[in-house]
DNA sequence: TCTGGGGTCCTAAGTCGG
DNA sequence: TCTGCCGACTTAGGACCC
């Protein structure tokens, strides 16, 4: 999809149409997730500070993200993959790779072409929303297609043209080479891909060891045979939080790493998973980053076993002068049975040298702690209260004004503006923060009324030859 | 006002048992 | 019994992706 969370929310605000919006963090250490069309002409893009972005865009709108809108965007369109093949591996929210011969729904570049064309124009249908197609014969010739398709566009990669086609793009191009590796090959004095297949696999893997070279050197000349996969299993579970100011009080720290360990749990039982390795992570005030895990007798997904394991983990870590980002992982991930649990209370009293029965921590064998009040929150401001209640960009109801959304929040003041999907652009009022007549508000479907996709595409003759892959666009 | 959050994969070093 | 080798596993960190 094209710069997807920032589309979604110009569908969903008429008034934003065709202006920069600008999605992110808003606190004081946010970053740009998605920055709309608009936007990146003042040379915003994502993974850029939020403080950097509102210098380069002062005028432009500035949103958090709205997951569960995105997500019921992101399902309409992966219904509509399935239509096309059973084989659909989502990347993210808003990309994914389908194999088209496993779907017999394209078995040639006319035939692809024309899937292609029509799934943009039922994307499009469906959603009120562009996202961008690539046409190739393996993942990373079609995850390149879409990204010279995008924006809005399509573009298909013919059999035979791959090695001269990537011959003369940055090494950036291919997937895999980030930052680091870039910079690695230009100090070897390779900058194109070209570099890459003429120096050679051996020279790749001595400089960047032997997957990532290999791998390398065989992309170099197009040449790619992952097989798309649907239906992958999680292999952690995590949660971090960026502090706005540095955590310097230890007892402080140790109440968010148990907070996170619960966060972590909720999340892990949610997925009906348990673990068996839990990861502290800690980012200090200098951006160093350590990690700390412990691996358990086996797995578990009750909330005390994992706060108690990280707070043992924090204890070997070193927090004088600040704490920025606090994070508590589970990996290791198995099916949760009931008896992996009394295995691993077992095992940990024997570890103990405790009898049976004997229960080394009581509070810890139930649940009673789950939910309990937290730390008791700091003396909050009436700006601060007003933003939690009223976030940027969310939807609210007025009694007598209808739909509208947050456009700011401030001294006892909500600002909203009153429109919606299809609707013109919508009119501005001002109320009290504890108006009884305004209420938060759930997203509204940003096509009110989509037309039936239920038969579509229609059958294709099967065919026995032929591969295709399509991506759609997300963060350029 | 510098740098989010949720993941995956790879590497390397150390430990341990056979 | 001692030594060496090998594989499996654990731990920590780095790079990358959306």
């Amino acid at each position: 999809m094209d710069a997807f969370y920032a589309s979604a929310e110009q569908a969903a605000k008429p008034s934003l149409r065709g202006k920069p919006v600008v999605v992110g963090g808003l606190g004081p250490r946010g970053v740009v997730a998605t920055a709309s069309y608009e936007a990146r002409r003042f040379g915003v893009h994502s993974a850029m500070p939020m403080a950097q972005a509102r210098r380069l865009a002062p005028n432009a709108a500035y949103l958090v993200p709205r997951f569960a809108l995105y997500r019921s965007v992101s399902d309409q369109v992966m219904e509509l993959l399935g239509r096309l093949s059973p084989l659909v591996e989502p990347l993210s929210l808003d990309e994914a790779f389908v194999d088209l011969e496993a779907g017999s729904t394209a078995d040639d570049a006319a035939s692809a072409l024309k899937i292609g064309r029509q799934l943009r124009e039922a994307i499009e249908a469906v959603t009120g929303l562009s996202g961008s197609v690539g046409l190739a014969g393996s993942k990373m010739l079609a995850k390149i297609a879409s990204e010279e398709a995008k924006p809005d566009g399509m573009r298909l990669i013919e059999p035979g043209t791959e090695r001269e086609l990537l011959a003369p793009m940055p090494v950036r191009t291919l997937p895999g080479v980030g930052p680091a590796t870039a910079d690695h090959l230009r100090r070897a004095g390779m900058t194109t891909v070209n570099d890459l297949a003429e120096a050679g696999e051996a020279e790749l893997v001595r400089l960047l060891g032997k997957a990532h070279g290999g791998s390398l050197h065989r992309m170099a000349f197009g040449y790619d045979d992952r097989p798309v996969v649907a239906e992958r299993d999680a292999k952690s579970v995590s949660v971090e939080d960026t502090f706005d100011i540095d955590l310097h009080d230890r007892v402080r720290v140790r109440t968010e790493v148990e907070r996170l360990a619960d966060r972590c749990v909720q999340r892990l039982r949610a997925a009906e998973r348990s673990g068996r390795t839990v990861v502290l992570k800690v980012r200090r005030y200098d951006f160093s980053t350590l990690t700390r895990s412990e691996t358990l007798r086996g797995p578990t997904d009750d909330p005390a076993v994992v706060r108690e394991a990280a707070a043992r983990l924090l204890e070997s870590v070193d927090t004088t002068g600040g704490v920025r980002l606090l994070g508590v992982g589970v990996t290791g991930l198995a099916d949760f049975t009931q008896e992996d649990l009394f295995a691993q209370a077992a095992g940990e009293r024997a570890a103990a040298g405790l009898p049976d029965g004997v229960e080394e921590r009581p509070e810890a064998a139930t649940e009673s702690r789950e939910g309990r009040a937290r730390a008791e929150p700091g003396p909050e401001g009436a700006e601060q209260l007003a933003a939690r209640r009223w976030p940027a960009g969310h939807d609210v109801r007025h009694d007598t004004h209808g739909h509208g959304w947050v456009q700011g929040s401030g001294v006892g003041r909500v600002t909203v503006r009153f429109e919606e999907p299809g609707s013109a652009p919508g009119r501005v009022r001002t109320f009290r923060i504890d108006d009884p007549a305004l209420r938060p508000a759930d997203p509204l479907p940003l096509v009110r009324e989509p037309p039936d996709y239920s038969s579509w595409p229609a059958s294709l003759p099967k065919s026995r030859s032929g591969a295709g892959a399509s991506g759609t666009e997300s963060r350029p």
